[in-house]
DNA sequence: AACTCGGGGCA
DNA sequence: TGCCCAGAGTT
C-alpha cells in the first residue's frame, strides 16, 4: 500500500492532468444540487444533465415535487434510467425536508444519509459541493483508481476505501483530491479500457505494469 | 454479500 | 445485441 508521502505525490499527478476538475452535475443551489445527484445513480452525469434545465425550471422547491403527482415526475425523468424509484424518493425526500427540516437541506452527512434515495456517496457529494464541508466521495472511480494505484487495498470495501483516502490525504485537499480521482477514473483509468499507455503513473502502477505485460507491450 | 432496478451510450 | 454506467435499498 502507498504511504501517505506517496500518496501525495500521485495526486500531485493527477492534479496536473485535470486541474480544474470539478462537480459537473449542472445546479445553482444545494436543492437542486441534492435532486441531482439522487438522479444521477447508476447513469452519467451528461445525461442527468439533459433533463435538470428543464426540470429546475419546472419544479424549484420540494413543495413543487410534493404537488406533482408521480406519474408527472416519472415522466419529467423518463429518459434517465431507474426513474421510477427516482421519482418516489424525490417525492419522499421533499416530504422529509419539509417536515423534519425546515425546507433545507440539512448540512450534516448524517442527516443527508436519512433522507430517501440519499447513501454516503451521495452525502458527501452534496456537504462538500454545496457546503464546502471536507469530504472524499467514494464512488466506483474513486474505488477503482484507488486500488489500482495502491492507495487502498483490494480487499477494501467502500467504507475502508473513505477511512484509507482521509487518513492519507491532508483535509484541505480532500474534495479536490475527490474530484480529481473521478475524473482520472473517468476519463483515463476507465473500468473496462484503461489507458494505461498514457498514462503518467504508469511506473508507479503495479496494475498497470500487469496489464501492458498481459498484452505483451511490456 | 448478492440481487434488483432501467434507459441511454457505445462497441 | 450485449454490456456498462458519479448507487441505494432490500433480503
Amino acid at each position: 500500500m502507498l504511504s501517505k508521502k506517496q500518496t501525495i505525490e500521485v495526486l500531485d499527478v493527477i492534479a496536473e492532468m485535470y486541474p480544474n476538475a470539478e462537480c459537473e452535475l449542472t445546479h445553482s443551489n444545494p436543492f437542486e444540487l441534492l435532486i441531482a445527484v439522487v438522479l444521477s445513480a447508476q447513469c452519467t452525469d451528461a445525461l442527468v444533465n439533459k433533463v435538470t434545465p428543464g426540470l429546475f425550471e419546472k419544479y424549484k422547491k420540494p413543495e413543487d415535487y410534493i404537488a406533482a403527482p408521480l406519474e408527472e415526475l416519472e415522466q419529467d425523468i423518463r429518459s434517465i434510467g431507474l426513474f421510477r424509484s427516482k421519482a418516489k424518493n424525490i417525492k419522499k425526500l421533499s416530504q422529509s425536508l419539509i417536515e423534519q427540516y425546515n425546507g433545507e437541506v440539512p448540512h450534516e452527512r448524517d442527516e443527508l444519509v436519512k433522507l430517501a434515495g440519499v447513501g454516503r456517496k451521495t452525502a458527501n457529494v452534496v456537504t462538500s459541493v454545496a457546503f464546502g464541508v471536507p469530504a472524499i466521495a467514494v464512488d466506483t472511480h474513486v474505488e477503482r483508481v484507488s486500488k489500482r494505484l495502491g492507495i487502498c487495498r483490494w480487499k477494501d470495501n467502500v467504507r475502508e476505501v473513505e477511512e484509507t483516502l482521509m487518513k492519507k490525504i491532508p483535509v484541505d485537499l480532500w474534495s479536490d483530491s475527490h474530484h480529481r480521482l473521478i475524473f482520472f477514473g473517468r476519463y483515463h483509468c476507465k473500468a473496462q479500457s484503461p489507458r494505461c499507455e498514457t498514462c503518467p503513473l504508469l511506473e508507479r502502477c503495479r496494475e498497470g505494469k500487469k496489464r501492458l505485460k498481459a498484452k505483451g507491450l511490456l
